[in-house]
DNA sequence: AAATAGTCCAACCGCTTCAAT
DNA sequence: AATTGAAGCGGTTGGACTATT
């Protein structure tokens, strides 16, 4: 249907962005349907409304990001995976479309070279451990009365605890581990996440229960849930 | 200085969700 | 309950800019 219209399409020009600018501020916002034709802007309202909330609207934040940042959205895709929209709300000034392109080009980078890493030391242990000598996993069953799950590997009221991992978030840049692979996260798998002390947990359990989650308000359930019972 | 490759980001597209009827 | 249109979202692309050869 808007295609149809002929509107324009590419870069927005100067006049263009004081024409919406202006618009938004008289009638706020909202509508954008009806923000073309208001405005006197030959777009359609998805431009509109993008060019809004991408780069017109005040408070957004430009420029790198912080370290803190970064540190929020790793923890955050983790939760959430690739839900920018979520994640740049809880992220102050920076948009869907900023989270995206940063996740998309450093993140993912630092993942590549990540693994390429990995690549390269697999591929050392490959030459010295012959294929008959590998010892493959084997699948086990543990009963919820399992000592490993009743010791000190579960702290039954804060899980996500392991005594093991306590040191990973105490040094600079802990962020980093995050980035490994499964392999190294199935090391800490008697913890849900990944180690962490108390005050860190703390954080953890104020954003869980601070995130809008569908799914568990749907059904009913709470983040308590997933917790082991006897 | 010119050509090429790589990076970054604004904007578009298509799909899903939501609300009104 | 079904339909329709607006809003919102994530994936992708195109082009401007920068670095390298």
């Amino acid at each position: 249907m808007e295609a149809l219209s002929g509107v324009r399409k590419g870069a927005w020009s100067k006049c263009e962005d004081d024409l919406l600018k202006a618009c938004v501020q008289r009638y706020g916002e909202g509508k954008w349907h009806l923000v073309p034709q208001r405005a006197g802007l030959n777009r359609c309202r998805k431009s509109c409304r993008l060019r809004w909330m991408n780069y017109l609207k005040p408070n957004i934040k430009r420029g790198n990001f912080g370290e803190d940042e970064v540190d929020m959205m790793i923890r955050l895709h983790k939760l959430l995976g690739n839900r920018w929209s979520l994640i740049a709300g809880r992220l102050p000034g920076r948009t869907s479309n900023d989270v995206k392109n940063y996740w998309n080009t450093y993140i993912r980078r630092k993942e590549l070279s990540h693994t390429k890493e990995k690549n390269v030391k697999q591929k050392e242990v490959e030459t010295k451990v012959k294929s008959h000598e590998v010892i493959r996993p084997v699948p086990q069953t543990l009963s919820k009365t399992s000592p490993w799950l009743r010791g000190k590997f579960i702290n039954s009221s804060k899980v996500g605890v392991s005594e093991a991992g306590a040191d990973s978030l105490g040094s600079e840049n802990w962020w980093k581990t995050l980035l490994d692979d499964k392999e190294d996260n199935a090391r800490n798998s008697n913890t849900c996440f990944f180690g962490v002390e108390d005050g860190a947990l703390d954080f953890w359990t104020q954003e869980l229960t601070s995130i809008d989650c569908d799914f568990l308000a749907e059904g009913g359930i709470n983040w308590s849930d997933f917790l082991l019972r006897d």
